[in-house]
DNA sequence: ATAGTGCTATAGCTAATGTCAATAGCACTG
DNA sequence: CAGTGCTATTGACATTAGCTATAGCACTAT
């Protein structure tokens, strides 16, 4: 025969996609800096691995690792490339956990937030309780002002929130728990310490302790509050436990959420306020999320007052 | 032979992964609502469409679309997944794009941010001057306050930005570019407007207006005029030029950057400031960002005066 | 030097997976 | 009741990822 050979597959372009098995490879041998021991943990074998990430390398045109004695160096590149892969795979294991969550609402990674002048109170009451009646659930509780966590709950970082209302978000749901009256936590030794109850319309040169900008307890008080004539000052305390140590010491009074009231403190005297405000409390998801049937059970659950 | 039967393949779970291909293939029904239209779009046959879609919901194990007369629909657990699928493809096409621009700086999109009263005065100009010098980019420009832009920066949503500096994070990178200095901007008929210099401790009683909290420009003002006894008030404008008519109505005086004069509005006059106060434009982009070498190239592009 | 160690790369074969064309099935339409 | 417009199933074929075996390379220890 003298015709043309027969090619079967010169150029045997193997591969030519990015996979999320290769990225899962990538991120294995940027983790590991050797290619074997990569291998290992992906559970293939060495040359395997050798070829997928050259495959990846060789479609990309760039060089991702360095291939060094004793070690692997990771270009420059290859680090933003790496950030990126991991990412991606984090979203994948993300869809793979909405699945298993619309399956069985009831069990996995559950985490919840709570603002500042919240958490600290109520949260470990009700972690306590989630778990009792929901033991599969492995909670994860976080801490942020307002903002963060609806920002948070919407970019799918956080299942659910404890949140002061009013939420108004169109791609949020929000089932109210309960109120928290406020009360004003004034020194022992204040006259006002005296009262039973007190209207903030006769407070006057009272000096207010705010917290700092950002938090919602502060922005709650100030608009209680402006129909009395406190003292303008620039103290702005991180923390309610900051803002009760300084009326401990006799600085000023504050706004206290019943939530956070320590009657042990004699050095404290918690007036009622006679207009009774209060915040109401509320459990915040995001609309079609895959548990909420979840959420719906917490919030009743949770709706009960949470101090005894 | 009475030995146990040849099993080749019993059982043959066809594909047990989740692929990037699927995740394109369940974007491309859930935006064409019809199985025949997305395998074309995706250049598959139908039934193999139909295969690997039904593939991925049996390891989720759980139903994506509602096959119905005339059209699909999407379950809502199929909605939370393809937004995550989304967000991966968008990850992927991303690396592809880093590995590309690290072969080739100067092509392809490049997205660039500027805070507000800077944006709208200086980046016609700079997008013009970039064209001209690099054709092949495509520029997007985006315009936000400074902490967004920080932001967006550093989730890899935005590829540079024009910042006032300092800029102190460690994960930026920030190359200044010129000095714009402020002007006292003050109506035409009042008094100030006659001098050719005026100095900032002398200013008192003078109506002070400022942009909204956030805008890098409203703290830097207050910064400088901490040291003047302005009147305090209320006003938050949200755009410069929104300060520009107050002050041309005479209700007060205001900071203007110099890239924002406009001097052919006989009703505003622009008071050179004795402290020659001035705030650093700079170009800022992320630390290893695989275009590092353009945004240095950029800079020096940049660096001369923005307006004539 | 020489064998050994600890790496990554290459080759050739096999199993798994994705793909196609053809066709079945289903529910409406004319 | 044939026709239309869908999705599902089947069986053959092509591509890809995987394996084992082994090469190659640069040091290290004997």
């Amino acid at each position: 025969m003298t015709g043309l050979p027969k090619i079967t597959s010169v150029m045997t372009t193997k591969g030519v996609h990015v996979n999320l098995r290769d990225l899962g490879y990538l991120v294995a041998v940027a983790d590991l800096k050797n290619f074997s021991r990569a291998a290992d943990h992906s559970a293939i074998s060495q040359p395997t691995l050798s070829t997928q990430i050259k495959k990846v390398e060789d479609y990309l045109g760039v060089q991702i690792f360095v291939r060094e004695r004793g070690s692997v160096r990771i270009t420059e590149l290859g680090e933003e490339i790496i950030q990126v892969a991991r990412r991606t795979l984090d979203d994948v294991r993300h869809i793979r956990e909405i699945a298993a969550h619309g399956k069985n609402p009831y069990t996995g990674k559950l985490s919840m937030g709570a603002f500042p002048s919240l958490a600290s109170y109520a949260l470990p009451e009700y972690v306590f309780k989630i778990k009792q009646h929901f033991p599969d659930l492995k909670m994860l509780v976080v801490e942020e002002k307002t903002e963060s966590l609806i920002s948070l709950l919407l970019s799918m970082k956080l299942d659910a929130a404890l949140l002061a209302m009013p939420v108004d978000h169109e791609l949020l749901e929000c089932q109210p728990l309960f109120e928290d009256p406020f009360t004003l936590a004034v020194p022992a030794n204040h006259p006002l310490a005296k009262l039973d109850i007190v209207d903030l319309n006769d407070l006057h040169q009272e000096n207010l302790l705010l917290l700092e900008e950002g938090h919602c307890l502060r922005d709650q008080s100030l608009k209680l509050c402006s129909p009395s004539r406190f003292i303008e000052n620039d103290f702005r305390a991180s923390s309610l436990e900051t803002l009760r140590f300084m009326v401990k010491n006799g600085v000023g009074v504050t706004l206290m959420p019943s939530v956070a009231i320590q009657t042990e403190d004699p050095d404290i005297k918690y007036v009622e306020i006679k207009q009774k405000p209060s915040r109401t409390i509320a459990l915040v998801w995001r609309k079609n999320h895959p548990r909420k049937v979840l959420f719906q059970e917490l919030a009743i659950l949770l709706a009960y007052k949470p101090l005894a």
